[in-house]
DNA sequence: GGACCTCGTTGACTTTTATCAATGCAAATT
DNA sequence: AATTTGCATTGATAAAAGTCAACGAGGTCC
């Protein structure tokens, strides 16, 4: 699908792959946001160029040294985490203009891996010199520190769905998260094309492979959605909105 | 309904009560760590002194705008998420040396509450500054990162306990982190005290109060444990420990 | 010292989700 | 066009955790 590079943009340093910040369409999401335009091509500057990963390809994988994060330009990834004993879970789904790979910073090692599910693009961000940078533009440096914090909440989201949500109800919560962020991208929030598998939401939602696609059957029977593989339509979005608040909706 | 916590509203400020990072039995632990003396001491100088909170008595709540993050001194705190439809998370449980609030950096609001579970202290680092000084202070701002970039970590490994565990497997691996923890602290790793209620420990964990008190039992029925209301001794570590491989260990 | 009150434990029963197994569907390969 | 392969759906059944309810233990307040 799109988001396609435009041609006509100078490449400062790297050719073909590289596209300054100020040039992308995502950097009112990404990390230049509210910068100055002299701010933003120092950051181009030590923005380590791009790479491109075809579908099922690893961006990092745990264990690995450390040394940058990443901008997800184009594409669709998932993070997830693998222990000794077997347990893999899914802790994440990155699109455009999100952030990668800060999960290694508190040890400088990768705790986690990053796989594109479909054929993608990231700007590639040297951490160390980032911090440098950082802390000659305040702006870039309290946007680093709200990036993070974000991620922070996010989990804590994930942490109330996986904790205090019923299967049908982490769903729904699943499918607004897309809608609304797919939205946000410019792409319609009511019909879009899953990039992962049930067996991947399942992980993610703290599910079976099953109960995801039981659910998604049972939303289609009562007319919230239409599912055809892959392919999703929400056609009654306040409903499934509805599905969120549990029914006692009382408050202490 | 939940047991609601006393409704004290604004937790007293206690000036005077500021102790110099540099004298501070913490400092290996916390945010001062690897600061050269002279750092540490600009350090010490925009630490806003610190704050005692009697047990029950908030910290920071949800929605408040955010200014500080902090260090705890003494006591133990519990976070926690509540939406307006009553769902309620505990999102974690902070011990000496550890930081809270840094989930309000997204917002310039804090998104969660803090509760003290006893009576506690905390030293006040108002953000704004600590961001000025971590651009003058390299290493300063080096371990803030990590500070953050763990609690992500720290997050991703709430997420595989809620997403990938049993009812059981989740106890024990929570025990296995108490334990942990207060043994990093100098105390015992094998006998503590629960500062938490069932209910608060079943939100944390994703289950119902029931569920953990029968868990409960059955350990200390098979000799892995002993307890008396919130008085734990833990008996087998090691067979605590294999708890948390799954049945069948085989890997990918 | 007794009357609360909160918290914890336990039992009986229900609901939800997982597991096992068969079948279907669709894109990729030959 | 036929076959393979991976993914998705559906049903029957089992297991896990939740719910409802009763009771008990310990601390706190008069």
């Amino acid at each position: 699908m799109h988001a396609n590079v435009k041609q006509n943009v100078i490449p400062l340093i790297t050719p073909g792959l590289k596209v300054a910040c100020s040039q992308c369409n995502l950097r009112e999401l990404c990390l230049p946001f509210g910068l100055s335009d002299e701010d933003m091509g120092r950051l181009d500057h030590l923005i380590g160029g791009g790479r491109k990963l075809k579908r099922g390809h690893y961006l990092y994988r745990a264990g690995e040294a450390f040394e940058s994060i990443f901008a997800v330009r184009s594409g669709f990834f998932k993070t997830d985490v693998l222990t000794e004993d077997g347990r893999d879970q899914v802790t994440g789904f990155q699109m455009a203009g999100e952030i990668l790979g800060m999960d290694g910073i508190s040890t400088e090692i990768h705790t986690c891996n990053a796989v594109a599910l479909e054929d993608s693009e990231v700007c590639l961000i040297p951490f160390t010199e980032l911090e440098m940078l950082s802390s000659e533009i305040h702006s870039l440096q309290h946007h680093l520190h709200k990036i993070m914090s974000r991620e922070i909440v996010r989990d804590h989201g994930v942490m109330m769905l996986l904790g205090t949500m019923r299967a049908e109800e982490r769903l729904a919560a699943f499918l607004l998260n897309l809608s609304q962020r797919f939205s946000a991208r410019g792409y319609s929030p009511a019909e879009f094309h899953l990039r992962m598998t049930r067996e991947e939401i399942g992980s993610y939602l703290g599910l079976k492979l099953e109960t995801v696609s039981r659910a998604f059957s049972r939303f289609q029977d009562e007319g919230l959605i239409s599912v055809q593989q892959k392919h999703i339509r929400i056609v009654d979005i306040p409903r499934l909105k509805a599905l969120l608040a549990p029914p006692d909706g009382r408050i202490g």
